[in-house]
DNA sequence: TTGTAAATGTTATAACATAACACTTATTTC
DNA sequence: GAAATAAGTGTTATGTTATAACATTTACAA
């Protein structure tokens, strides 16, 4: 049985994650206040139809495939007010978003990016908050955002170099 | 007496630094029978500078002013082997590059970012070299680099928050 | 001194992101 | 419920970061 720190890396029945997602993200809003509008929720579904970062003219590009008139703008607020929304995550390595798959609030997590398939997998690390939040590592600088991200290669992709069986 | 540590946002005679990371730039380049040429050589003082992250662009105009010609692949070509003889690194979040003041071999470091004065301090780390690289954080992640950046606020910022005493 | 590899120059363009303003849709207030 | 307000989206244009492709020059080695 998989377990769920490691079910980007396992064959699985992605529609689970994607209703869970977005029922978690309806959730999320209704308890904030904020709209979850037609095109937000598309834009996180899209993000959501595979555990691999996607850029946002990959969402634009989908999103014209629908018929949706998507410029940037549109995209780039939603994925604005998804980030706010602690529904996703911009890979600063990548230029890429993905799913947050941590339910609970602000927290630090490191993402495991495979250099290959894109695969990205967010593990929830308390003990890295401890280390990295000490005075002893921060001296007096006063922390807001971290970012912290591994790059390598997913356990498939060690196996099969070339035909990574999680990507696309 | 300021630590080594918190050099980066004391005031100090940041001539040494500059003289010190060339000393250290062409004894290494040397021992790697790599070549500083002139390009290299002074992209990489111009990031040594300041304290500040630079972006590409802002050494391409540095670069003109001076009358070098330099287009865009030149700086480019020249950031990328200076990162990749561990001279300077990339700023994922700013998109901008600093001097690497960690003297030794491949290392993670926690880079900490003043979100007001793009002032950058390197914090080497073996601690957090043990915890991120534990299989039971990584689980079958094979790693190969690591971002890890703090944004916040530097001390001077803190206490100054218009006017950063270590700014430009 | 000539051949080869490394580095740089040059032109063009790709990839990522936002500013500014117009328009539409939702929500509130009266 | 209609007017006022705010929130969201559309549209055009442009800014910013980065690279592809190929020509030329420079350094070093044979």
């Amino acid at each position: 049985m998989p377990t769920a720190s490691l079910l980007a890396y396992q064959p699985h029945d992605h529609d689970r994650c994607v209703v869970r997602a977005m029922q978690r993200a309806q959730s999320l809003c209704d308890a904030k206040g904020a709209r979850l509008t037609p095109m937000r929720k598309r834009v996180l579904e899209l993000i959501w139809q595979s555990h691999q970062a996607l850029g946002a003219y990959d969402l634009i590009a989908a999103l014209l495939q629908e018929g949706s008139k998507a410029a940037p703008p549109t995209v780039y607020r939603a994925l604005e007010f998804l980030q706010e929304t602690g529904l996703i995550h911009r890979i600063a390595s990548l230029n890429a978003y993905i799913g947050c798959s941590v339910h609970k609030g602000p927290h630090m997590s490191c993402l495991m990016i495979c250099k290959q398939c894109r695969n990205v997998q967010e593990k929830a690390h308390p003990e890295l908050e401890q280390l990295l939040l000490q005075p002893a590592v921060l001296g007096k600088f006063l922390p807001e955002q971290s970012v912290v991200e591994i790059t390598g290669l997913c356990p498939a992709c060690q196996k099969a170099p070339i035909d990574c069986p999680t990507k696309d």
